[in-house]
DNA sequence: CTGTTAGCGCATTCAG
DNA sequence: CTGAATGCGCTAACAG
């Protein structure tokens, strides 16, 4: 029953060891006064004699924080998030924290598991992806003290401090470019239903179309991948070539999908931007490595990840009011896209 | 200066609410003892009422570990590792525990920082990718308590619970496909250096090679990716294709520099398998979803998460034994290999 | 079944 | 600059 494993030594038996009271050694380690030399170097010995390691429990106890922040996503999967981490990851490890990365799938189980856990941890803070930022889980942890960024709209979101990007302007871009070149047959290519992000592009895109165009949104058809897999996109893929007549242009709801469409086109002995001219959605890595590289409309993913963390270590400090950072989306022309072939121009 | 933010509620307002005893609550909640049915709806409603939030800081003060575990890796934009963090995932949630990511770079302050928190966060364990995980981040790890599994081989990893596929037969496996396809002209394209894994699988590579041809293995060339970037990776294919003699196949060390790869000839109008065999690492989803579907050798990436995650758990719930569990690796042969053109192997 | 009590490891007083 | 005392929220051990 003896457990040899786990670490005993506690700042009492580095102050014993050391000769120095535990407050000396409290002020020393966390920097909060100046102790002399002699001092200093005796605790300095003294901890990695015995290998101390703080135990942050105790100072969460207290009262402080954990040395942590949540990043609550629906999709690992997805690199636009892991990109979002990475950029909230680097300002959490210069003010030294860790960051929880909460992969929810969209599952209430598990988005409430994921607050109940980082509300007991009382994180400091957690960057959510929200659709309404009113859920439930959202609640529970905000009320556990943790300051919160959502990664979505400030008109959805007034309560809340918010990093976004022009989703509307976005999916406007993406539909210009394309009817600029002269498509006239476009499907758009969605996400599992009830997603704001994609709803705000296909408006977007939308009005681009009956502005430029002057023709009904009803022109504009659209399939959805029913599901966030591999086969969901891919399933898709096959469904828009089932269109008759086929588009000659396809505008997804994101680079996942367009990449998983080209690739599909492709196996199915069709060429891009031969056959069809595809457009993309975040501008994620795999983008530009495609065989073809993608046309897609640019997120500034590790920028907004900066931001959001930046601005959870802000409100955790003690700030008070809310703040909007939005970025401008890009659209990034490269070879996806181009004029529809003639014989599609005369339907 | 007033903070309203904070959530207040203690388990002695709740006791106090309730008008039963601190023990009671505290048995209640943790399911340690029963408690009559009176005192549990009251508890109940006293805790939806005030809002209660237990804080786990005290209770891993108490000497418990932290509801965590943590993942180190070098390199979150590898889909292998975040396929191997949804295993992990599954089976902490199961557990009522969050995932601590720890994405590396193989930075050595990087390593030593996420070292350092976890211990102080006194996770209950972590999953580490390692080569020697002798290094010194782990041992600080593991000397907090901390329950550790390693991603890698036993036999460079003696002391410690391991988690592995078979390297050397995967890379074995591998280049035996190409050499049975014919292949006589053959790169190896590698990471960065210092890969234990790679090296493994290289010399299963080699040893195929060797045995079924009866060449001398340095008659394989050997091109290397600079570094963990999308722009590393084309380089090495850049590199590859500056050779002479030409490849009539190329057999990668994963997945991700496959694709990139096969991106590359692509964009520079080589065809695959035509003009060049590729071969991957890992089986990664994007393996099947791309143009051409990529012929690999795939290790089961979401059941090693499962399996490195349980032997967290056995482990820290007082399994003394080290755990040693191994997959086999299987080649998936896809669509990127064929024999090579007749006009090259007449070399 | 319930109530009481004694710390867990640490940071923050406050006196010297 | 140092040292001693206090209490943070909780659980385990025990007494009723």
């Amino acid at each position: 029953m003896v457990d040899e494993r786990a670490q005993k030594a506690t700042i009492r038996d580095v102050a014993r060891l050391a000769n120095v009271s535990l407050g000396t050694i409290s002020n020393y380690l966390n920097g909060t006064k100046g102790v002399s030399a002699r001092s200093a170097s005796a605790i300095d010995a003294a901890v990695a004699e015995l290998g101390f390691i703080p135990n942050s429990g105790a100072r969460v106890m207290r009262g402080a924080r954990s040395h942590a922040i949540g990043f609550i996503i629906p999709d690992t999967t997805n690199p636009f998030f892991i990109e979002v981490a990475r950029g909230i990851e680097d300002v959490a490890i210069e003010a030294g924290h860790v960051v929880v990365t909460c992969n929810t799938l969209g599952d209430p189980d598990r988005e409430d598991h994921y607050a109940r856990s980082l509300s007991e941890m009382r994180v400091l803070g957690a960057v959510v992806t929200g659709m309404t930022a009113t859920e439930s889980h959202l609640r529970l942890l905000a009320s556990s003290g943790a300051a919160l960024v959502v990664l979505g709209t400030p008109d959805l979101n007034p309560t809340m401090s918010t990093v976004s990007v022009d989703d509307r302007q976005g999916g406007y871009d993406a539909m210009s470019h394309l009817v600029g070149l002269g498509h006239r047959r476009i499907v758009l290519v969605g996400g599992p239903a009830g997603d704001v992000q994609i709803a705000r592009r296909f408006e977007g895109a939308r009005a681009a179309w009956s502005e430029q165009t002057g023709l009904g949104v009803d022109e504009l058809r659209r399939v959805d991948a029913l599901g966030s897999t591999p086969a969901t996109r891919m399933a898709a893929a096959d469904a828009l070539l089932a269109l008759d007549p086929l588009p000659t242009a396809i505008l997804c709801a994101n680079d996942v999908i367009a990449l998983a469409v080209c690739a599909r086109l492709a196996q199915r002995g069709f060429t891009v931007p031969g056959d069809f001219s595809v457009v993309g959605y975040d501008d994620i890595d795999d983008a530009q490595l495609a065989p073809v590289p993608l046309t897609t409309v640019r997120q500034p993913q590790f920028e907004m990840g900066l931001a959001a963390a930046r601005i959870v270590f802000a409100l955790a400090a003690g700030s008070e009011e809310l703040q909007h950072v939005s970025f401008e989306p890009t659209l990034s022309v490269r070879s996806t896209t181009s004029a529809p072939r003639t014989h599609a121009l005369a339907v």
